[in-house]
DNA sequence: CCGTATCCACGCTGATACTG
DNA sequence: CAGTATCAGCGTGGATACGG
């Protein structure tokens, strides 16, 4: 994969990439965090709309992590007050962030289809 | 808002881009996979050489992960008899096909470590 | 050294129902 | 439409002990 499998200095190296690694995987942990990102970023805004757009999530999932989106600044929640009351989610500068890391997902997704269905 | 969010063919396309997603979500489930791959697509091939290498993982999670990866065809196991007796994990082709996502998420948790630090 | 087995606690998840 | 409440189950994780 690389140029050298046994150079002095490479663990300290592999550490911090590990740290990094699992650093990201705890901030997008669980299984919704990122297609929640995903439907907001494709411009999805209302509640029941992102609902809609992710296959198999619960009200009550989405409702959690939209809270903790929004204290992490991942997503900026608006009130228009009614009647009848509009909320609205935006994705933040930091939620475009995950961009790459969706599309690589994406992207083994459709790649692994096949593979996928023996399973 | 109004209606007019939705672009010409654009769900259909969402559609099959969330799917993807979740797919791979679903296979790298959890918190251990990914560190693993990468452990072992680092050149870490013995069974403490690789827990050492995982800050956290207990000797029963990298067990069985270790032994689902396995039937998955994600890693080869082979036992070098003894004695002592020897194994090695080694990673295969489908393995690598990680790759990118991993560098991906590597890369996002080395640019907000600072972030990282607050929360 | 290389794991497996068991017990136990806890949090995440899902299903369902209900409010404003 | 936009959520909250409640209950139950299971997977994850820690501790510990044991076997090859």
């Amino acid at each position: 994969m690389n140029e050298a499998t046994s150079v002095l200095g490479k663990p300290r190296v592999q550490a911090e990439e590990v740290q990094a690694l699992q650093d990201t995987i705890y901030v997008i942990g669980g299984k919704w965090r990122l297609p929640i990102i995903n439907s907001i970023c494709n411009g999805n805004k209302r509640f029941r709309e992102i609902e809609r757009s992710i296959p198999g999530i619960t009200t009550r999932m989405l409702s959690k992590e939209l809270r903790e989106m929004e204290l992490n600044k991942l997503v900026k929640r608006t009130v228009h007050p009614g009647p009848p009351v509009l909320v609205e989610y935006e994705s933040t500068p930091y939620c475009k962030t995950f961009g790459s890391i969706i599309l690589e997902m994406i992207r083994w997704g459709k790649e692994h289809r096949d593979k996928l269905r023996e399973e």
